[in-house]
DNA sequence: CCCTGATTCGC
DNA sequence: GCGAATCAGG
């Protein structure tokens, strides 16, 4: 078959599409910058919160974002080492303004007083009763996979992504498990399983400091090559390389 | 101390 | 356009 020229693998990650998607999505579902950078891989958690920014997306809500912008007392940052920094017309402006933020916010509302109990309409109607708060799994790309607890946020939102949703799967195997959102940095990722599958999820165990994964699993992922001839079961090497420090 | 996102600025 | 550095709040 012949070999795609296209799609040549740079070193470099970039903001292809498909990341990008993955980006919009998690973002939008509430996913933290941190999450989202570790899923995505090879990119910062502020490489993603620049590059959310840039898509337009708007953030929620941040701990420092409290104050409207009376004045940007934040020199962030050296200044500039030339000039004679003439204040420019940053986005000024100049009369009303009030733009009144579309922004339905999802964590906005934590204690949403709309998953009322009882719904009355059922009642009076008998029509179909409320969706059951069953842990739903989002699929945002190859191997990315979101688990939506019931306790989570978000209730009246689905803006309808073109994604491919996948119809929850009320796989309880996983809710004990660790998913992919509570893979962190000092998470171990050693995949348990395969992606796809029900009961897909990770070892959730501490990690070897320095190590995507806990010290067992260390153990088994930089094993050193064995003789030739030797049959070795299938390392499942999840991702790149180990970083070499 | 950990986390979070916002913002800015150099590349 | 991208992302590190920095800031700032919880």
């Amino acid at each position: 078959m012949g070999s795609d020229p296209k799609s040549v693998r740079s070193f470099s990650l970039s903001w292809t599409d498909e990341r990008i998607d993955q980006l919009k999505a998690m973002w939008e579902r509430g996913l933290t910058a941190s999450q989202i950078a570790d899923e995505l891989g090879g990119v910062s958690r502020n490489a993603v919160i620049g590059k959310a920014h840039r898509l337009g997306l708007q953030s929620r809500p941040s701990p420092v974002k409290a104050n409207e912008t009376p004045k940007r007392a934040a020199p962030a940052r050296k200044p500039a080492p030339t000039a004679p920094e003439a204040e420019a017309p940053r986005a000024a402006a100049p009369v009303a303004a009030p733009p009144p933020p579309p922004r339905p916010a999802a964590a906005a509302a934590p204690a949403a007083p709309a998953a009322a109990p009882a719904a009355p309409a059922a009642a009076a109607s008998g029509d179909a009763p409320t969706p059951a708060p069953q842990p739903r799994i989002i699929s945002v790309g190859p191997g990315g996979f979101l688990r939506q607890g019931p306790g989570d946020q978000q209730a009246p939102i689905p803006p309808a992504p073109p994604r491919r949703l996948v119809p929850a799967k009320p796989s309880p195997e996983i809710a004990d498990k660790t998913s992919l959102l509570d893979l962190t940095e000092r998470i171990c990722k050693w995949p348990m399983g395969h992606p796809g599958e029900p009961d897909f999820h990770f070892c959730g165990e501490a990690v070897n400091p320095g190590f995507p994964y806990c010290v067992e699993h260390c153990g088994r992922a930089y094993q050193a090559q064995l003789p030739r001839g030797t049959r070795r079961p299938p390392p499942p090497m999840p991702f790149g390389g180990p970083r070499v420090r």
